[in-house]
RNA sequence: GGUCCUAUCGUCUAACGGUCAGGACGCCAGGUUUUCAUCCUGGAAAUCGGAGUUCGAUUCUCCGUAGGAUCACCA
């Protein structure tokens, strides 16, 4: 019985990439807003102007809209480090009030240096607020001692700010990593002191490497862009990364995003750390890549890396193009048919095979030269086949298959057009081949052979 | 180390205090027209430990243990 309209906020500090993490906490803040008819608004949060760019600033908001999280404030997205002046404005009013203080010390980041920086004044208390996924959290505030609050007058820290946004930006529901647990205390005790109302908080569990610690840079791709480039489509982002610490309560797997916001609740969030897991995440993909048109698929694969498909020869279009349905059926990502392609795996539908003819041997034959005839016939049969299908081409060639034997004729002929002893089916190979190229292989096979 | 958080198959997770502890990914086996892949079927695989509350604990309480987060003039 919420009377309140929820407000929730994502606010990325642009100091590197966009990491997957905050790519979640952002999800999660947009899906419990939407799915309470709430609002989300997002906040740049650069007030080190040492660390921020405005080209994180850009990878980072873009990657949001890429996802399909979208905000209230698009046109207006608050920056802090545009807000000096209503920092300040806090800054000497608690001090007024007596809550915060002028401090002249030594400077931390240059040593040697006097500076004012401004301090609240700790009023020593125990905390106790309320998680909505954790429950009652308790801290005691002494040992935090007065926290800096501001370098200066116009140059306030991220506690200050984040309460001072949040308060003046109507959130009502901090819902953040769990490695804000222990910022929430000092953050009360600022809003205590400027009079502002506590939003309710709750901290979602963590990202997990495959060590169970906190997912970093250390562990391997962390940046949403790493995972984009390496063809991992926004689908099957959102779908992993809302199901790593929430689940809906059913055994759905497979969400769009308005079928997330719909059954998101929040009291489904898991308190404990998600590893993060990449063949589960692949699975997703591939679910996703599945429900592609053969259209849409070569679209996708030639998304990003329009040159993914130079490492197949150009010369041949028609081959390529009935090609990539076969790589298709045993790939999760366009990264993973890139490696294919690039490994050469199949670089014998555009050159010719090379191969020992003891390869053509099938296991049950006594010796090689039993697969002579049947390549002939094979070569007789196809002559006349239609090869406009792969369906075409096996009904040309079942029957005979069938009365010598699959195996018998299926091997070497396999062998015949790939070179290999693994490969798609023969009647498939045939067809990308095309009829001339087949035929040439084939006898250049029982050429191998000799007699 | 202080403080705080957490604990079900390898992983993501389900289970009004009463279930043969369920599902998914992965793995293994068999099958689906010859190999690889796909697909189908089947299988192995878990309640961290110890007390307590209870007729009955995965579930509630306490104590251990383990793991994690955090201890800035970063955010």
């Amino acid at each position: 019985m919420d009377h309140k309209p929820v407000v929730t906020r994502v606010p990325p500090s642009p100091t590197g990439h966009f990491h997957i993490g905050t790519a979640r906490t952002g999800l999660f803040n947009y899906l419990f807003a939407r799915h309470h008819g709430g609002k989300v608004v997002l906040r740049s949060e650069d007030t080190d102007k040492a660390r921020s760019t405005k080209e994180f600033e850009k990878e980072i908001i873009d990657g949001l809209h890429w996802l399909g999280i979208s905000f209230d404030n698009e046109d207006s997205i608050v920056r802090q480090s545009e807000r000096a002046s209503l920092y300040r404005s806090y800054l000497e009013q608690m001090i007024a009030d007596g809550n915060a203080y002028l401090s002249e010390e030594e400077s931390k980041n240059t040593p040697g240096q006097m500076v004012t920086v401004v301090r609240l004044k700790n009023p020593n208390k125990v905390i106790t607020f309320n998680d909505i996924i954790r429950g009652d959290i308790t801290f005691d505030t002494t040992e935090l001692g007065d926290i800096v609050i501001a370098r200066n007058l116009d140059d306030a820290l991220y506690h200050l700010t984040v309460v001072v946004d949040d308060f003046e930006m109507g959130v009502t529901h901090v819902l953040r990593g769990e490695d804000h647990i222990s910022n929430t205390p000092r953050q009360i005790l600022i809003q205590e002191a400027i009079g502002a109302p506590r939003p309710i908080y709750g901290h979602l569990p963590l990202i997990l490497a495959s060590d169970r610690s906190k997912m970093s840079k250390r562990h391997g791709a962390v940046s949403l862009h790493e995972y984009q480039k390496a063809g991992y489509t926004k689908e099957a982002i959102i779908n992993y990364l809302a199901l790593l610490g929430w689940n809906p309560g059913t055994d759905q797997e497979l969400f769009t995003l308005d079928e997330l916001v719909s059954a998101f609740d929040i009291h489904h969030v898991h308190k404990g750390g998600a590893v993060f897991d990449i063949k589960k995440f692949s699975w997703f993909n591939r679910e996703y890549l599945n429900k592609l048109t053969e259209d849409e698929f070569i679209a996708y694969i030639t998304e990003t890396f329009p040159e993914q498909l130079s490492s197949l020869p150009q010369y041949s279009e028609e081959r390529r193009g009935r090609l990539i349905p076969v790589i298709r059926e045993r790939i999760n990502t366009r990264g993973e048919f890139h490696a294919l392609t690039e490994a050469g795996e199949y670089d014998y539908i555009f050159d010719t095979p090379s191969y020992e003819k003891e390869t053509l041997q099938w296991k049950n034959d006594p010796e090689l030269t039993a697969t002579l005839p049947r390549l002939q016939k094979a070569h007789e049969l196809l002559s006349t086949a239609d090869f406009s299908s792969q369906e075409s081409l096996k009904n040309a060639l079942w029957g005979y298959a069938e009365e010598v034997g699959r195996g018998e004729l299926l091997w070497p002929l396999r062998v015949a057009l790939s070179g290999k002893k693994q490969s798609p089916d023969p009647f498939t190979l045939a067809y990308i081949l095309g009829q001339e190229e087949t035929l040439l292989r084939i006898t250049t096979a029982y050429g191998k052979i000799g007699v």
